[in-house]
RNA sequence: GCCCCUGUGGCGGAAUUGGUAGACGCGGCAGACUCAAAAUCUGUUGCCGAGAGGCGUGCUGGUUCGAUUCCGGCCAGGGGCACCA
């Protein structure tokens, strides 16, 4: 046998069995329980990093522990392969889109495929497949037809130098990212999903999303943002451009007597109105609007107002005048783009009000009470908000939050205003002017308008001849691709050059996967029998958009009959990053991992250049990052310890939702570990065969005792853990191998090393596989059952009691497990230790928790 | 500004119904084997102290026989949202 373990041998051995008998093929199984693993798929940037290779480690251990368990698991894999690079890179590099893209996922693949993963290949599809965008698009026709999509205008930020409509997070500075051109705001007719509809649903379901992580819910129902108030009007003293009041949004309307402004947008209808008049109005909303609304300027901004001139009543009392501004901090996409200011609880309101000179009523004093509002607006505080409810619904008691909720039930029953549930949530803007996405099937015609491209006419196909020596999209100048006939009246008609968002692509391959062949989107029937995904696996970076669409995509996709479930994803675990430390050079140059070797002593860290031995100053940790050149390959790292070596390495220490960090020093841990496992399961395999059967011993025990913490530890995800327990276990092993080799029984070492084995198959299963042939095991581990646990094999017959005398441990004692209490005592308080250190002090009280602790009193 | 999370050895982290703080790994130190190195193995490793012992889970109060765990108040780090009315 050899001594060193050979995987390169092992792992392109067992990834050919894997593949030749079809292990991890599925198909529907009524016998057995489904189980749905996945992780989110890869984009296609040509090469795997760290972070997929953690982010598959993950599932795959899953999805061999549940195939084990006994579970029809379905562990797909496909690629998101449509989006922005692609098109870069032919623009950069003269290649067409999709042969870099194909091109990409060929080297990926084949990379992947080095990690030994149990994913069923036959299901593999990448959106940009013209089989998986065609039932995309059918997909949008029924959404279509069931007013789920729509047109509209919308004002969009807009990159004149690149020609196209920018993300918000794709404008830096007010510039787009790319060309570094001034964005303007555009308004263009824009293809929208609505999603807002769904708002309510969206947010009540997170509650049973119960195996989801509580950041995550939190961070959806933040972005949903609902929010409760009321729409309160409030009338002009003379009306002005037949606009008799102006509706307020407001979610304080405990606050209303404390008003003393009203704030309208400078794209308020009145706003508008005015501004057609009066040039010094209409220059001020023209800044207004100039100022836009990219974070930066807003972050910056003064807050500045004009004063209309125009008076309105408060509604309160129906006495009190109120002056009526044009507020440049005044949404119009919000609410009614109409507030009523109140500076005594509001701290913008409060800065406007002192610079232009506005009086501030704390909305809280008693009648007769004058207190004043400091520099700082009052907090809206608890006691406060009681007192002044009390006073003016005459509610006679109320919490902070149902002063909000009673003043709106005192409102709408004088009439004054209506109450009102919002959501921050807005439809979602899914056109793109890109080349290379999904197009959208419609037909724009001079007749019908936008005609639906008929379902028998799909797949409306990307055009392969295009040009990208120009910015902007190459759909729009298109020789003859654009031009064809209206579905309806059969005249000349051009097609939409738009394309759809890729969060669009991703919302709903997770259904694809169940039946990536059929000739629709889905079958209700075998959707419905995989979906939900049971564990889906990813970053934190999707916390809310790509979540978020395909939780809104599997209740459209349900209401248009292509079945599915409530919620796409029963499990979410969201991974941490795969980080490292970065390392510079004397003139403050990033300089590769790979360049250099760190000593350690007691003297600390300190690491030197290989080329000329000069000392690298040593930075901080940070996620691996091409910029900053602290990237470690995974071909690398896979060819020189193995695929299993890299796997078992991000299983350990770091508990998988933080950050792992990678090491060198780590990696070689995580490899010592294997050729040591190698090392005992051969010296086991060449012991001689014991005769007999073997009594239970300690080590059995032990073995069943892993087994069962392994268990519990992977269905909880505290994969560190389990690494934890099988790193205890072998230490045993291994002196129980030595023991064996100076005589002592051996009898039970191979089925504990069995044990073993079968518990690190789902992290390492190549060398897996390759052990169990050594101890003889039968057929092929990955199609093996998961071992069972001894009940009996988990009792002890002694334990081992710490004893506390106030709460401080002072000794420890081993009594019998099935000891009564007072024996316990008995045997405590004989202890010499326990007797010295009482020095005469008698036991108030002696605590004895069963199999936990004894605790004197005195 | 609002919302949320996290603070444990030199490091990653265990201790998950209030019950032995530091499992397991990394790193360090000492030793064995070796001509030597690598590999491997053994011992040791929270801090202070020669030792007995004492102190220790960000700080600070509290509840409890007993607190890393529960409650209050601070401090530090991280994340999400944000002219959202």
């Amino acid at each position: 046998m050899a001594v060193r373990y050979n995987f390169n041998e092992t792992e392109a051995k067992w990834q050919r069995i894997w593949e030749e008998t079809k292990a991890f093929q599925v198909d529907e199984d009524p016998k057995r329980p489904k189980y749905y693993v996945l992780e989110m798929f890869p984009y296609p940037s040509g090469r795997i990093h760290m972070g997929h290779v953690r982010n598959y480690a993950l599932g795959d251990l899953l999805a061999r522990y549940k195939m084990a368990k006994g579970f029809n698991v379905l562990h797909p894999m496909g690629w998101d392969a449509f989006g922005m690079p692609a098109e870069n890179a032919a623009m950069q590099n003269k290649v067409h889109p999709k042969a870099w893209t194909y091109d990409n996922i060929a080297a990926m693949r084949k990379q992947l495929k080095t990690m030994g993963l149990s994913i069923d290949w036959s299901r593999e599809f990448a959106t940009c497949d013209v089989e998986y965008y065609q039932q995309q698009q059918h997909l949008f026709l029924d959404f279509l037809e069931a007013g789920i999509a729509y047109r509209r205008k919308s004002k969009v930020n807009w990159d004149p130098v690149d020609q196209t409509v920018l993300a918000n997070e794709q404008v830096i500075d007010g510039r787009g990212w790319r060309s570094g051109a001034l964005v303007e705001q555009r308004e263009l007719t824009q293809w929208f999903l609505k999603i807002s509809d769904y708002s309510q649903d969206l947010l009540d379901s997170l509650e049973g999303l119960d195996r989801w992580p509580e950041k995550v819910r939190l961070m959806q129902a933040n972005w949903i943002g609902r929010s409760r108030g009321i729409e309160l009007p409030f009338h002009l003293t003379s009306p002005a451009h037949g606009v008799n009041a102006l509706v307020c949004y407001s979610t304080r309307p405990d606050t209303l007597r404390g008003a003393t402004f009203l704030a309208i947008s400078a794209d308020h209808p009145l706003a508008k109105a005015l501004a057609n008049e009066n040039p010094d109005i209409a220059a001020f909303c023209e800044e207004c609007r100039r100022i836009g609304t990219s974070e930066e300027a807003v972050e910056k901004a003064e807050k500045l107002g004009f004063d209309t001139g125009l008076r309105v009543l408060n509604p309160i009392n129906g006495e009190d005048t109120l002056p009526v501004w044009i507020g440049n901090f005044v949404l119009i996409e919000y609410g009614t783009g109409a507030i009523f200011g109140c500076p005594s609880h509001d701290q913008r309101d409060l800065d406007f009000a002192r610079k232009y000179g506005l009086p501030v009523v704390n909305a809280f004093n008693m009648p007769g009470e004058t207190t004043a509002v400091a520099a700082e607006a009052l907090v809206p505080g608890k006691d406060v908000a009681v007192e002044y409810v009390e006073h003016f619904a005459n509610i006679a008691t109320a919490t902070a939050y149902d002063a909000v909720e009673k003043s709106i039930n005192w409102l709408e029953a004088r009439n004054l205003g209506e109450g009102q549930v919002r959501f921050r949530l807005r439809d979602w803007g899914i056109s793109r002017q890109r080349y290379w996405g999904c197009p959208i099937p419609v037909i724009h015609c001079e007749s019908c308008g936008v005609v639906p491209e008929k379902k028998e006419n799909l797949p409306v196909r990307l055009p392969e001849d295009v040009e990208f020596d120009r910015p902007g999209n190459p759909l729009d100048r298109h020789p003859t691709w654009r031009n064809t006939t209206c579905p309806q009246c059969g005249a000349a008609a051009l097609r939409e050059t738009d394309t759809m968002d890729t969060f669009v692509d991703s919302s709903w391959y997770f259904a694809r996967f169940t039946a990536p062949e059929l000739s629709t989107p889905t079958d209700p029937d075998i959707v419905g029998h995989w979906l939900p995904v049971d564990q889906y696996i990813g970053g934190i970076e999707h916390a809310i958009l790509h979540l978020l669409y395909s939780r809104f995509f599997a209740r459209a996709m349900r209401q248009t009959g292509h079945g599915g479930a409530d919620e796409p994803f029963r499990g979410l675990f969201t991974q941490g990053m795969v980080v490292h430390e970065t390392y510079r050079g004397s003139e403050g140059q990033w300089v590769s991992p790979a360049e250099i070797r760190i000593e350690e002593n007691d003297a600390g860290r300190k690491a030197y250049l290989l080329s000329n031995n000069s000392e690298i100053s040593i930075g901080g940790i940070e996620k691996m990052s091409k910029s900053k050149r602290n990237t470690v390959d995974p071909d690398d790292i896979i060819s020189s310890y193995g695929a299993d070596t890299a796997r078992w390495f991000m299983l350990s220490d770091s508990p998988p939702d933080r950050d792992v960090i990678w090491t060198e020093a780590g990696v070689e841990g995580a490899h010592r570990f294997v050729q040591r496992i190698w090392r005992m399961t051969g010296g086991i395999a060449s012991l001689p065969a014991p005769g007999g059967t073997a009594a239970p011993d300690d080590l059995l025990r032990l073995a069943h005792r892993t087994l069962a913490k392994v268990e519990t530890m992977i269905s909880e995800l505290r994969f560190n853990s389990a690494v934890a327990q099988i790193y205890t276990l072998a230490n045993a092993v291994e002196e129980g191998l030595r023991a064996a080799k100076s005589g002592s029984s051996s009898a039970n070492l191979v089925p504990v090393a069995r044990l073993m084995i079968q518990m690190i198959a789902p992290m390492m299963p190549h060398l897996a596989e390759a052990c169990w042939q050594l101890l003889g095991g039968k057929g092929m581990l990955a199609a093996a059952p998961w071992p069972l646990v001894d009940p009996s094999l988990l009792a002890e017959d002694t334990l081992l009691l710490p004893v506390q005398i106030n709460g401080k441990k002072r000794a420890e004692i081993t009594i019998a497990s099935d000891a009564g209490e007072a024996d316990i005592v008995a045997a405590v308080l004989a202890l010499d230790v326990i007797q010295k250190a009482l020095d005469g002090m008698q036991p108030r009280k002696v605590i004895v928790v069963p199999k936990r602790i004894v605790n004197i009193v005195v």
